[in-house]
DNA sequence: TCCTAATCGAGACGGTACGTCCAGTCTTCAG
DNA sequence: CTGAAGACTGGACGTACCGTCTCGATTAGGA
């Protein structure tokens, strides 16, 4: 892992001692550590994160520009889990994509990291920059890539709108997991969504 | 405004001074003019409110037992902005709920300081609790009683899933807000939703 | 014990509920208790003071202007213990004169008191002033007069400076008071002093 | 100047960055300039201080744990004027051994600074140790030698209490500095008190 | 017997200083 | 030049008193 190049330091021939990426390693371990045993987000001090990693704090700073640089790369770290998709149909596609939204869901450590620094992060702007290139674009390219190929195939209508499609399928995991954190989602919840989406909400009238 | 009653101050027989409600508000109007003012809620030290507000720190921490007991009351003097429903149509009600849902909406003041917070509020269970009662709460009765209505006067199927329908509906704002904060929403957004989610997503095969 | 005068009450037909003299009392037997119990004069808030006494701190401040006028009028109260002099010659008035100064004397508890104030009291002017009037004036005046009263009669020689035999006699015993608090003054100082003084100092060359 | 040794630096082979003398220099020069400029020792918070000395509190606390130890290390910081000795005469070393003892005397700053906090610091037990330490006990040695030396070379009688005559040397110097503080002490005053001494109080009679 | 007015205990008020903790930088020694 | 260690300035933390103020409840005259 190569800090997120905020640290200064110019290229050059090399001289001195090299930098130890075991350094790296150890910060980062550390903050995700902390993250799951509960530290929440705010009192995670640079002080802190040094003592538990046995690192000084120059060091630290010597890479990362502060609390909030370093944070971004442990959201890279911890990384997007991305499902794979059956590719069977779209309805089965969704359904395996808005399942691994979910935070308890199958992708386990770096999910519930990615959770639970994702529900604080919103004060940084470049930290939830990180978390967006990170995390939230490759989703979303993901799931317009599903919706368009349904649209080209005939699963879909042909004028559907599939940037709005997308949210309107993902919104309802979204609803649920920042409005709702502590009541867990039912299992068949992303089943239920595309159901509902894809058989349509007038009554069958004529 | 009454604080929410954390302050250890144990009723009977009123003995001594009163507080002074004119306290009350001036902490708070300051919490939320610095807010407006775009100063990031970690940036809002006690003392600084203090300063701003013409109080003693000691003042502050009478009556709220820190930053965090202090913001749930600013939750809820900004209160929430209940929309009035036209209540011609299940369609016009969605839009009109879905518009009061944008930060820059119409609501003005309370909305922007609510969305301000919200962004950041998570780190706190008891902070997201007051947010959760005072605004999300709300709305989301508001939203169904709208879909239990259209559901009972035929506008909408009669089977259908009135909590999960609500969360379609509100998801992509939320998405689009929580997601992609830089993105303006279009205007027409809430009514895309709506006539989208209305007119049904299947080809309009015979 | 009527307050030291720095009270603004202005006098006139007396209206209104009259002040209790039972406060006074209270107060400074609460602040004497308190000296007594090894309390250090810094430690003594006006808070604790007024918790001490169970008495609201306005109705302190209502009688004197803050604690040095406090305290000012806590010396007058513990006032001065005269000793009775025998009056047989200079040299026994002397020696009780001289004891009377040691801090564990036969004086008791206002000795006590005082004392313990006398060590602290130099920072500030007024309760010198105090101390000084009430407690260092009247011995001094009355070691005075001992020592005129044996240069008229013939025990001491005519052409004695009074005034500087009086500072050479108490000089030792505050040496060992003040710069020597710890060591306890053996019993028989006093009568050692006045005998080394009286007996003269120079060889008994012929 | 070394702080006192109440920090609980541990010793061992030295890492991190070594606390700097300049510091302690700054913060010493600091208290003494504002105690020159007659700042009462009670008005000198550690708050003003640090400001004073451009210095962080955190950094007084990490060599003093409090106001008491650091004004311990100012009283040895303005140190003892030790007086220089003529040697001539018992006579002569008493007078002018005297003459140092007195406030606005010769020895100028450091002297006029351990005057102002002598007065004050009797409330603390570890300042007074300081101050008995560092003032007290050397000047006491230095007289007590004088008087032996003049016992030894038949200046004074054999029989002679040095202990007993020395207190009774600097009793009147002291009475009049403790005690009457704002009366001048007389120019001549340890002349003269050297003299009633030497030459006998009781009347020549026989 | 009310009325007026100053008192009482209690405690809130705006402040200042306390002693602790952390941010972010700088400075040492060791590799 | 890098590493850990830790001192540095600065500033917020939450507490304790300061001296002032405002409450309801006494407690005296004078009407």
């Amino acid at each position: 892992m190569t800090p997120s190049g905020t640290a200064p330091r110019q290229e050059g021939p090399a001289r001195g001692r090299p930098r130890s990426e075991a350094v790296e390693r150890a910060v980062i371990e550390s903050v995700m550590g902390l993250l799951e045993d509960g530290v929440p987000l705010a009192e995670l001090s640079i002080e802190r994160i040094a003592r538990t990693a046995g690192v000084g704090k120059a060091t630290i700073y010597r890479r990362w520009s502060g609390k909030e640089d370093l944070f971004v790369d442990v959201v890279r770290a911890a990384g997007p889990p991305d499902p794979e998709l059956p590719g069977t149909s779209v309805r089965d596609d969704l359904v395996v994509l808005l399942e691994s939204l979910r935070p308890r869901g199958p992708a386990g450590r770096t999910s519930a990291i990615l959770h639970n620094v994702h529900a604080q992060m919103k004060s940084s702007p470049h930290l939830w920059a990180a978390y967006h290139d990170t995390v939230v674009v490759p989703r979303r390219t993901l799931g317009l890539e599903v919706l368009r190929r349904g649209r080209e195939n005939g699963e879909l209508r042909a004028d559907v709108d599939v940037e709005l499609l997308h949210d309107i399928v993902v919104g309802p995991v979204l609803v649920r997991t920042v409005l709702c954190p502590d009541a867990d989602l039912p299992d068949d919840l992303a089943a239920r969504v595309v159901d509902t989406l894809l058989q349509g909400l007038r009554p069958v009238s004529g």
